[in-house]
DNA sequence: GGAGTTGTTTAGGA
DNA sequence: TTCCTAAACAACTC
């Protein structure tokens, strides 16, 4: 599930708890999440710091810390994979299966949970932001994702098909399979098109429509989880028989650039 | 019981 | 070399 507007809306729990102190760290040490992460460091540094401030950039997450004794800053990185959620919970939270690390403040205790375990989570004890923080792309919806910037990454993947762009985080931070079939389906675009050979205005039409449906989903889903607009490809596309929303043609889904896509065969054609 | 899943990395083929 | 596909990861639902 978790996506740019999830991730928001994910963060937003637990920024809920931002001035609190973290007063316990429960974490399952063999959880496959933490094989990027030293656990001792963060059983050790967490406990007595407090929580300053977090940060979202497309589907990863950032939570500052600022230790007990002073000193750098304590960075938590997060990301959610495929099932992963953040959740808050009264202070005498008891853990249950799938939580794999679970921070107890003075008022409340912050839950990450992840079936499938295909999130990780980072741990930096650092003056400066670590460096998988980083270097990340602009977000979709900021000034820096412009035109000239997606032009230039269709034109170098040119081969490809566009749905298989829009998954790629370093041009498209946030976007999954969902989103990107939502884009596409605003845009008019057939998923499978090589992106090299989309038109000026399809190519503009792809850029507008990628930062409306950030915008909008941020809008719903990233406040309080509701359902994006009305009238989006979202309330038909995991439905049996779905129907386009705009001809009522019925949807056709196949998987293109090995993700199960869903578009409309009449306001997408192939050309 | 088998297939599919809203993500990412990596091995290996073309 | 470069580009791209498919498998792997793990657990749940249909």
């Amino acid at each position: 599930m978790p996506e740019l507007a999830e991730v928001e809306f994910f963060r937003k729990q637990w920024e809920s708890g931002s001035g609190d102190t973290v007063t316990a760290v429960e974490l399952n040490g063999r959880a496959r999440v933490f094989r990027d992460c030293d656990i001792a460091q963060m059983q050790r540094l967490l406990p007595g710091a407090r929580f300053i401030s977090s940060e979202a950039n497309g589907k990863k997450l950032l939570f500052r810390f600022a230790s007990l004794e002073g000193g750098p800053r304590l960075w938590l990185g997060l990301h959610m994979g495929m099932t992963g959620k953040l959740t808050n919970a009264p202070p005498a939270y008891a853990p249950e299966r799938h939580d794999h690390l679970v921070l107890f403040l003075e008022k409340q205790a912050l839950v990450f949970t992840d079936s499938r375990q295909f999130g990780r989570v980072h741990f930096a004890h650092e003056p400066l932001a670590p460096s998988w923080w980083r270097h990340l792309p602009p977000a979709i919806v900021s000034a820096g994702f412009t035109l000239e910037r997606v032009e230039s990454f269709l034109k170098r993947c040119g081969r490809r098909p566009v749905k298989a762009l829009l998954l790629m985080q370093e041009v498209f931070p946030g976007v999954g399979n969902w989103m990107a079939d939502e884009i596409l389906w605003r845009a008019r675009i057939h998923p499978a098109r090589a992106a090299g050979e989309l038109t000026q205005s399809e190519r503009h039409d792809l850029w507008r429509e990628a930062r409306l449906v950030c915008r909008g989903a941020l809008r719903t889903i990233g406040e309080d989880f509701r359902d994006p607009p009305e009238g989006w490809l979202f309330h038909v596309r995991w439905q049996k028989g779905g129907r386009c929303p705009r001809s009522c043609e019925s949807l056709v889904y196949e998987t293109i650039a090995g993700r199960t896509t869903c578009w409309c065969p009449r306001c997408q054609a192939k050309r």
